[in-house]
RNA sequence: CGCGGGGUAGAGCAGCUGGUAGCUCGUCGGGCUCAUAACCCGGAGGUCGUUGGUUCAAAUCCUUCCCCCGCAACCA
């Protein structure tokens, strides 16, 4: 097939801002993006999956000047150093094919021209910003942010300032991005446009101030050096330019473009389906196909904030039960679209439920079975018998239930298929009790139709929790004796692929049980170290 | 009355285009012995936040109030 005829899809997670160290709920979002992914490359499309990280703004600037260095190597230290985003990203087996950084020379050479071409659009304009300004904070608030008439920040009197910026005509566009956000399914989940349309669009979509001049960590503004690009538009470019929009480093803008969906968590919504189509619109190009906002992880019913101290670190969880382990937890444990009670508890009750008991299990003791009974290959002759439609049907219609839900991104949904027929196929090894088949020599012949079926529904389940525990999967179907052509999309579909006299290979356990008492103990003290730590340097 | 989401078994959730309340975990009892103290079967446990209404029938539709969370304000 050429180059163009392929069926290409294109998917983004937010580039992150790199104040400091990623935790869960970044995990959370790129595990997501990155099982998306692997899925559609395993369903033949030509992926593109981009994430990166938002470099600029004062924020970062207040950091480095606190930390002594220059926003550069501040910024270069977390994303690029020892146990930064770059080796997170590594470690949790993300398998992005580009990564932007908002410092990179041709992203910022595009946003120059972009800010420049919705200039000369006639779409951003000169004019001041006013408001109540906080000089030491360097921060302009509204009168309703006000504690008791004082700066929200540090508790000091605020004045009535006015300073010169650039506005973008985000006004002119309200219209056609509430038609955009009405129309079919760009907004998802759905409770969201409501939200968006009630909060924003409804009482006026105001111009938006996209310079600053109170901060020079940005990109300058081209033809008024004085300014530096608002962060947001920054930041929300990156989606194109990052294919080569408007620059030489890439040249896939033509093939890509547009996104078949922007992840994003839910607070960034308003950026990605109101600012964001906007500046399509003014930029004339087409609008992404949609955003999903994702709900978040939850920390005893509250927001897992650095400021609280609870923030959950994914390091010290993937190195103690496995970066799977943990990618199968959030994928499996949460609908990906409200918000999510995490726990370690949790977290470990849910890899012992269905990563040891169900799927590891399961391939122990049918693997065990096989070597035990046959010496590790099965013979050519069969027989079928009781319980083996009910398996083998539910096995052969898996894939098309678990299509219908990772299309509509229900992750959890999907998973839970799978696990059905896991479930399934622990129920027929009690039904068909193979180690009293095992007792009659006779009897071999239907002991090893057994042992096929289930041999051939964890193949088919494994294949389809690829995108999610790809590791080990690769694991399971060497221990099940599955060659690469039968561990592909197109093999899912059929029951049978395994070749008739399989063999196996017995391993060590690929999910080892997790003793949840003792486990929580020393998690806690590792999380209690590793805060003492941090806070240390 | 700023807007949005939610309050369903001990915990976490589904059901919400109305028709005797379901899933996972936990718990109790039983079965099995191939397997990672795993697997299979069964039981107990809920007046579905509150008030009033519509209906032959309400977790589901309308209404009152209470509570939790989020957004608005650069935390995924």
């Amino acid at each position: 097939m050429c180059k163009k005829c392929e069926k290409t899809f294109y998917i983004t997670t937010p580039i992150y801002y790199p104040s400091d160290k990623l935790h869960i709920g970044h995990t959370y979002c790129t595990v997501a993006a990155d099982s998306m992914a692997r899925y559609m490359r395993m369903r033949g499309y030509d992926v593109m999956f981009l994430t990166g990280t938002d470099e600029h703004g004062q924020k970062i600037e207040e950091k480095a000047n606190a930390a002594g260095v220059t926003p550069q190597e501040f910024v270069d230290n977390i994303v690029a150093g020892k146990g930064g985003i770059l080796d997170l990203w590594k470690l949790m087996n993300i398998s992005n094919d580009r990564f932007i950084r908002t410092t990179d020379d041709y992203h910022v050479e595009s946003i120059k021209k972009i800010f420049k071409k919705m200039y000369d659009n006639g779409d951003i304009y000169k004019g001041s910003y006013k408001g109540l300004y906080c000089t030491p904070c360097e921060a302009f608030w509204t009168e309703s942010q006000l504690k008791d008439g004082k700066c929200p920040d540090c508790g000091r009197d605020v004045h009535y300032e006015e300073e010169e910026a650039y506005f973008f005509r985000l006004s002119k566009y309200a219209d056609r991005v509430q038609a955009l956000l009405e129309t079919g399914d760009f907004l998802e989940p759905a409770s969201r446009v409501n939200e968006m349309i009630n909060n924003f669009i409804k009482p006026g979509l105001e111009d938006l101030c996209v310079s600053r001049t109170t901060f020079t960590w940005g990109i300058p503004v081209d033809f008024d050096p004085g300014h530096v690009v608002y962060v947001w538009v920054d930041a929300l470019s990156n989606y194109i330019t990052a294919l080569g929009y408007m620059n030489d480093k890439y040249d896939d803008f033509e093939k890509y473009w547009p996104a078949d969906v922007h992840f994003v968590g839910k607070e960034i919504v308003r950026f990605h389906s109101i600012i964001w189509p906007a500046m399509l619109m003014s930029l004339g190009l087409p609008m992404p196909k949609k955003v999903y906002g994702h709900g978040w992880l939850l920390l005893d019913g509250g927001k897992m904030s650095k400021s609280k101290g609870n923030v959950v670190d994914p390091v010290i969880l993937a190195e103690r039960y496995g970066v799977d382990a943990l990618r199968f937890f959030l994928m499996r444990e949460f609908p990906f679209g409200s918000d999510g009670m995490f726990s370690n508890e949790l977290l470990i009750s849910r890899i012992n439920t269905d990563l040891a008991n169900s799927l590891g299990n399961l391939v122990s003791r049918t693997v065990a079975m096989a070597e035990k009974y046959f010496g590790g290959v099965l013979p050519e002759e069969k027989q079928g018998g009781e319980h083996d439609s009910e398996l083998i049907e539910a096995a052969g219609a898996l894939r098309d239930a678990y299509q219908e839900q990772m299309d509509k991104y229900a992750f959890q949904s999907a998973i839970a298929e799978v696990f059905k027929v896991l479930a399934r196929a622990n129920k027929y090894i009690d039904e068909t009790e193979p180690w009293v088949l095992a007792k009659d020599e006779t009897k071999k012949p239907r002991l090893a139709m057994v042992l096929y079926n289930l041999l051939e529904t964890i193949r088919i389940c494994t294949v389809l929790l690829t995108p999610f525990i790809p590791d080990s999967c690769k694991k399971i179907f060497e221990q099940i004796g599955a060659e690469a052509d039968i561990t592909t999309w197109d093999s899912a579909a059929r029951f049978g692929k395994l070749p008739s006299c399989a063999s196996v290979n017995k391993g060590a356990a690929i999910f080892p049980r997790i003793d949840m008492a003792k486990e929580l103990a020393e998690l806690e003290k590792a999380e209690e170290e590793r805060r003492n730590g941090s806070s240390a340097d």
